[in-house]
DNA sequence: TCTGGGGTCCTGCGGCTG
DNA sequence: TCTGCAGCCGCAGGACCC
């Protein structure tokens, strides 16, 4: 192992990199505000009911994490500065940074806004070798962007990645073929890839706390606390066996738009109407992308905070948010839920992607031939040249005198 | 402590079909 | 004609990831 710093690390074997963007949110919040160099920032929970999205280490060192709900980092950190989220930013520097790692390699597998797979075998002879190319990044990043990265060199993606995470923040740290078994088997079993609170909680039951204690386990012993697919899923990455390649160009497999409500809603006009306003996001990002789809799948959350779906497949693929909309209605009326029962949280998602220039979309909906996909399309581009307010359907308009429900 | 929003993958069950 | 079986698909739910 290691940090790669000024000598030439043993990197034998290694050709695939994760990087991953030090709290990339907040150092892009910083980058733009300087004068929050140094503070404890974190970006997320406006709103009331958030979670910490990204947090820099001046607030993290006072326990805060990602993902933890506002109200306690507030408490754990009282003199934290709160940023909204600006996505669309993100969105931005994430496209240059991935524009930077496409100038070491084509073989780049984002796999968020903040991380990225490169197998780089092809630019050895170009570059030099896996840690030179790892430190090359480094330094090109912060050169052109003013954010640091940390970057895992190892043979395979899983050990990379937990690489990445083990060197944060502003690392580099290399894995060997030779070292990746020592460097496994003295992890928790939590750092493994697909262990989660559950997973670890039944690991737990049989004893194993670390990588090693996986290791030493019979696959049928795992397979049974597990399910067959997981079992055999960590037993071969506690073995170091991950077979995965870097593939650059993964299909998405379902959009979907979702969002929980400042205080829970029990008006079901009011959910309808949601209903809408994401039934037409998730059209236009389906739009957006090039895809129809089949499935219309609804997600109720209730203030209980229990969790239903329900799903239905049409017959034809669509991209009309009217149609979206008119599935997801169906579906969230006959969830069965109890006469104003509360919610917390509506989503929409479609899934069974398909390409919408080869889709047999069907454009009517009660039986009225008119082209509501072109009127959406003409929609989307208003909206890319004003903004998403400039168009809306009527019975998202906020106003006393507001037309009927399910006008469009 | 009080839980976002975007996703992927897996499991189990029931219905349909050959 | 009926029954059993296997395979596939749709659906619901759960766990997980960033």
């Amino acid at each position: 192992m290691s940090t790669g710093g000024s000598a030439d690390p043993d990197d034998t074997g290694c050709h695939i990199l994760h990087v991953d963007m030090d709290a990339f949110y907040a150092s892009v919040e910083i980058r733009e505000r300087p004068e929050l160099a140094g503070l404890p920032v974190i970006v997320g929970g406006t709103g009331g009911r958030g979670v910490v999205l990204s947090a820099t280490y001046e607030a993290r060192a006072f326990g805060v994490r990602s993902a933890m709900p506002v109200g306690r980092a507030q408490r754990l950190c009282p003199r934290a500065i709160f940023v909204p989220p600006s996505r669309r930013l993100y969105a931005a520097v994430s496209k240059e940074v991935m524009a930077i790692f496409g100038t070491v390699t084509p073989e780049v597998e984002p796999l968020a806004l903040d991380e990225a797979f490169l197998d780089v075998s092809g630019a050895l002879r170009r570059l030099g070798p896996p840690a030179a190319i790892a430190r090359h990044i480094r330094a090109e990043v912060a050169g052109q962007q003013g954010i640091t990265c940390s970057v895992g060199v190892a043979p395979t993606k899983f050990v990379a990645k937990i690489a990445s995470a083990r060197c944060k923040p502003d690392g580099l740290l290399v894995v060997p073929r030779a070292g990746v078994l020592g460097f496994l088997h003295a992890l928790p079993v939590s750092a493994l890839w697909g262990v989660g609170e559950r997973t670890g909680e039944a690991l737990a039951r049989l004893g194993l706390r670390t990588v090693a204690d996986i290791a030493h386990t019979p696959l049928a012993a795992l397979q049974h606390e597990l399910g067959v697919a997981q079992g055999s899923h960590l037993a071969a990455l506690a073995a170091g066996r991950d077979e995965r390649r870097v593939t650059p160009h993964t299909p998405e497999k379902s959009i979907g738009a979702e969002e929980t409500f400042a205080a829970d809603i029990d008006d079901p006009e009011r959910i309808k109407r949601e209903l809408l306003r994401l039934s037409g996001r998730t059209a236009h990002s389906l739009r957006a992308g090039g895809y129809a789809a089949r499935t219309v799948s609804v997600k109720l959350r209730l203030a209980s905070f229990k969790t239903t779906t329900r799903s239905r497949t049409l017959a034809y693929p669509t991209d009309v948010a009217r149609e979206i909309y008119a599935t997801a209605c169906a579906l969230y009326e006959s969830a069965g839920l109890d006469r104003g029962a509360a919610l917390r949280l509506v989503g929409v998602r479609v899934s069974g992607l398909v390409a919408a220039a080869g889709a047999n979309a069907q454009l009517t909906l009660d039986d009225r031939p008119v082209g509501w996909r072109e009127a959406e399309r003409a929609v989307d581009q208003i909206t890319s040249r004003f903004g998403s307010s400039a168009v809306r359907p009527a019975a998202l308009v906020e106003e006393p005198d507001r037309p009927a429900e399910g006008a469009f």
